[in-house]
DNA sequence: TGAGCGTATGAGCAGACGTGCATATGATGC
DNA sequence: GCATCATATGCACGTCTGCTCATACGCTCA
C-alpha cells in the first residue's frame, strides 16, 4: 500500500531502487516450501478438466465413471486426476462395492472455488 | 451432499450411475469460457515466481526491478510474468520516470492469496 | 475360480510453460 | 542529436502437463 514517490534516482542493475519496501516484502514473504505448497493448490485448481470434477463434487458426491460423463473425458484421464487431487488433499472417497465414491475433502476447497468463480465472474 | 447409496445395479462405459445426481451437477456447470475463465485466474496463482510477485505487490506498490529482487529472478522473466498478470487483470501499473510501478488490481487478488496461503497453512 | 466390471497406474506423446539471451522500445539527461 | 537506464518482447530450450492407450488391480457374482 505504498504509495510514496521512487526518488528515481540510483540505478537498477541488480541494486535496489526502494530498499524499504523490499526488506519489509522480504520480511513478510513466506519461505519456499510454503510457497510451492500454494502453489500447488492454485495449481489444482487451475485445469478446466479438475474444476469441473470439483465444482460437480461439490454439489453431489460421485462414482469415477459419472465424473468423467460430467467432465466429457475417459474415466483414465478422470482417475489420472483424482490421483492428483488425492495427493494434495482436496478430494477423499470411500469404496462403495466396486466402485470409488469420491467427496471434497473440506470446505476450504468449496470456498476457494466460490472465490474463484466470483472473481470471474465481474470479468464477464 | 447426496449420501443416498448407490444403487450398484446398472453399467457404466459411458452410462451412468446416478443419473439424478449428474443432472443436477451437470444443470448447474458453469459453461467452457466462463470455466476456462477461472482456470486462467487459478493458473497465474498457481507459479512460485508469480505468488512472490503477487504476494509482494499485496504489500508495497513496487518496480520491476525491485520485484526482480524479491523474486530471485532476471527481471526479464519477472516482466514476462507481469504481462502475464496483466493480460489476466490481476495487476495494474503506473509509468513513474522510466521505472513502471506495479500494484494489484484489485482487492480480490489479496483475498484469494489469502485463502490460499491459508488453506496450505493448515497442511503444515 | 473365473469372468466381468469399475478403477488405478505406467508409458509415451503433443502441447503449454518458465526462463535466459539478445534485442527493441521508451524515457531521461547531456 | 547521442548515451544510458528501465522495461518489454521474440526466440529457443528444457521441463512439465494432460491426454490416450495398454495393462494391472480389486471387488462381485455366478
Amino acid at each position: 500500500m505504498s504509495r510514496r514517490a521512487y526518488d528515481a534516482s540510483s540505478s537498477c542493475d541488480a541494486t535496489i531502487v526502494d530498499p524499504d519496501a523490499v526488506a519489509r516484502v522480504l520480511e513478510a514473504q513466506p519461505g519456499s516450501n510454503q510457497l510451492s505448497l500454494v502453489a500447488d493448490i492454485f495449481a489444482a485448481l487451475s485445469d478446466p478438466t479438475r474444476l469441473r470434477i470439483l465444482l460437480a463434487l461439490s454439489r453431489e458426491d460421485l462414482c469415477v465413471c459419472d465424473l468423467a460423463v460430467v467432465t466429457g473425458v475417459s474415466s483414465s484421464a478422470v482417475s489420472h486426476q483424482l490421483r492428483l487431487l488425492r495427493d494434495r488433499r482436496l478430494v477423499s472417497f470411500r469404496r462403495e462395492g466396486k466402485r470409488a465414491v469420491y467427496r471434497l475433502a473440506d470446505s476450504h476447497v468449496a470456498a476457494l472455488l466460490a472465490q474463484g468463480t466470483e472473481h470471474a465472474g465481474e470479468r464477464a
